[in-house]
DNA sequence: TCAGTCAACTTGTATATACATGTTAACCGA
DNA sequence: TCGGTTAACATGTATATACAAGTTGACTGA
């Protein structure tokens, strides 16, 4: 089955991106769409609200759809998104160097953090823009749901392989991000003259069914470093 | 007329924190849950995608609703919170100190960039916690939306006097997160002896109609900042 | 015993209807 | 002309029904 509601939606977005309802203006009414797309009104709500969470429209009662500047809000870096993705959105080419590719048993620092039973493997990856080595990502995923992989998957994109290979589905992550002092390696690794903080984004990332299969520490050299958050009041 | 899904929502959450379904195991069925609160299955769909959204729950289809940690995920600084709001969820003991309370033409640099129309006033305060300076805020309001305040109301809670005393819907916001140089200002006014960098959320806050009305520069100590979201793939 | 089937659950999607509630503009009467 | 009323239309909430699709465990038959 095709998700009615995901194809309307996706419809839309493409609308709006187009410019067919420009900003600050009303998108067609609930029961105009119904007719158009020839479905339900609930079937169309859905749509909308999906809209409305991720920022394309503000939904006012007794008024209508309002289209919001998509431009602005179009830096999703909130969310879950691969680097591959998100080099992609942003048009941005980049060189991923694959600096460690390890199997180990679960560092007992990260037994009770991560939580993750057997052992893991870990690849250590620097992003490279421009020529500096802006980010450093380490990554520890669980081999009970993610066997090791090669290093040209690493180098690829290790979500695009986990989801479209292993099948798996990602179903939520926690981060938190915190600003901390450079380790040495960090110094190493990356371009880092004359900086004295580092901005990390640490995940744990979880699958549909709740078991967590990977924990991420994502390293980036503050110049560089940019989060964009759309939020709604309750 | 009192919202039945967001009741339901609000007992959920309570009966969630308070134990009465314990991490790992699954919540009621829906149907069951339609029984118990003598509604429709919609209807608790509702709250339970509220449930979902605010990481609670994990929904999986043929077995059911999953209870999340909730102690993981109960530190929520993404979404619009107010800073009297968010000290009250961590438990913190906090002083205000409001340093600047002005009246002025919006600034060119803010015209483009805030599109507020007509003048704003603003509003800076410290945010003492511990004893020492570890956030400064940096507040600009259009006074089309919001009448001048008073120095009382910038100690407690603008948010509060903006949705109680004036009636106003906060919409939505978009927030961006960058680390900079300190300025002259941040090291005259904050702790902030031995940092190099600052960490600078900034926002951009709508009313449910769409109307900017507020741009803020919430400036952070580094080592005291941390931002934790919590996020769905998809 | 064991493998396979199947029934009885679960959540997901789609539709229809009814009414509540907020917005807007046309209309009407003083 | 002006102001209030109201009808038409917008989205929000609640309910009911039907079927699709994934999970689980019991049952059946070889």
């Amino acid at each position: 089955m095709q998700k009615k509601y995901l194809t309307i939606y996706d419809d839309l977005v493409d609308k709006i991106k187009a410019g067919i309802w420009p900003v600050n203006t009303l998108l067609p009414s609930e029961n105009d769409l119904t007719n158009r797309y020839e479905t339900s009104r609930e079937t169309i709500r859905k749509a909308l609200n999906l809209l409305s969470q991720n920022g394309y429209i503000q939904k006012v009662r007794g008024k209508g759809s309002i289209v919001l500047d998509a431009h602005k809000f179009s830096f999703p870096v909130s969310g879950i998104v691969s680097y591959k993705e998100l080099t992609k959105q942003l048009n941005i080419t980049s060189n991923t160097i694959v600096q460690e590719l390890s199997y180990m048993e679960t560092p007992s620092a990260l037994q009770e953090l991560v939580n993750i039973e057997g052992n893991v493997w870990r690849a250590v990856r620097i992003r490279e823009i421009d020529g500096e080595k802006i980010i450093l990502d380490k990554d520890y995923f669980s081999e009970m749901h993610v066997p090791f992989p090669t290093k040209e998957i690493c180098e690829d994109s290790i979500y695009q392989y986990i989801e479209e290979e292993l099948g798996l589905t990602i179903g939520f992550a926690q981060k938190e991000i915190v600003v901390e002092e450079p380790t040495k390696e960090d110094y190493e690794l990356l371009s880092l003259e004359g900086f004295s903080n580092i901005v990390v984004i640490k995940s744990h990332v979880y699958l549909d069914d709740t078991s967590l299969f990977q924990y991420t520490e994502s390293r980036h050299r503050p110049d560089k470093f940019r989060f964009i958050d759309f939020a709604r009041r309750i």
